[in-house]
DNA sequence: ATATGTGCAAACTGTTTGCAGCCGC
DNA sequence: GCGGCTGCAAACAGTTTGCACATAT
């Protein structure tokens, strides 16, 4: 997927989240590059094409992405924070060996229990582990 | 729910795991707070008990548990592991107002897509956000 | 007797905060 | 011009590591 960097300005501008270059790049990044990458990754990345680029800016943006509902945390590791600017409802499964992170469709809306009738559910997270198949085979 | 310190021991028998009195406690207190609780909150709570208890010791019993299937990670939050002694197949909802995490049932295994169909799947994690009952009504 | 758990201190990692300067609107 | 973003350094929190000693089998 490829975005215009008029068309992320736009998004921010609909969101309500002031525009800039590195802003801009970021949510590039992110959009680009479906592979739910952490805060080191997006900054060691980039920071070859932004020479001035910071940690702290990165946690910034990723922060006003997820306030602004263009991105969603993924805590399906306990030391790591991963992103994703695809904020539909799916499942992720990551595999223990290659450490790689699969999306797949899960009907979310579909297994709303009882015991949860009467609260208000804002967020639902799917997180399985295993092994791929791609690993699977390699072995 | 009650276990004795003998039961406890035949557990970690059973898990091939060494015994002692300070995971006699953990895994006790574990079982009997089922609310999730993090690494500090067991330790906050048992070292008035034991006073030498230290938190790299909570840490590494935490661990061989985990290990030996004997409770599970919550990384429903971030910034905070919990833990689990259930090992069942269930679902947590954190409300973000209380902070409670609220287990639920749900039929994980009956949502296995098609995607997923030659992947080996070891762990199953659904987690919830929003506001519960209790906090709704409060307000 | 030997392997393993315990606990102290120090190291480490990911993240947040304070603040001066710059940039977008 | 003003509010908000940037980025440096420092602080911070949760967790891990190294090691001497104690304990379980």
């Amino acid at each position: 997927m490829n975005v215009s960097a008029e068309a992320l300005m736009d998004i921010f501008k609909k969101k309500n989240i002031r525009s800039s270059y590195t802003r801009v790049r970021i949510l590039e990044y992110l959009m680009a590059n479906r592979n739910h990458p952490t805060v080191d990754e997006i900054y060691k990345r980039l920071v070859g094409e932004i020479p001035t680029l910071s940690k702290t800016t990165v946690y910034n943006s990723l922060n006003a992405f997820v306030d602004a509902e263009l991105a969603r945390v993924i805590t399906i590791e306990d030391n790591e924070t991963r992103y994703d600017a695809d904020i539909s409802d799916h499942g992720h499964f990551k595999c223990d060996i290659c450490g790689r992170i699969y999306d797949f469709p899960v009907d979310i809306g579909g297994f709303e229990p009882k015991a949860l009738a009467k609260f208000k559910i804002s967020q639902r997270d799917v997180y399985f582990k295993g092994i791929c198949t791609s690993c699977l085979n390699n072995k």
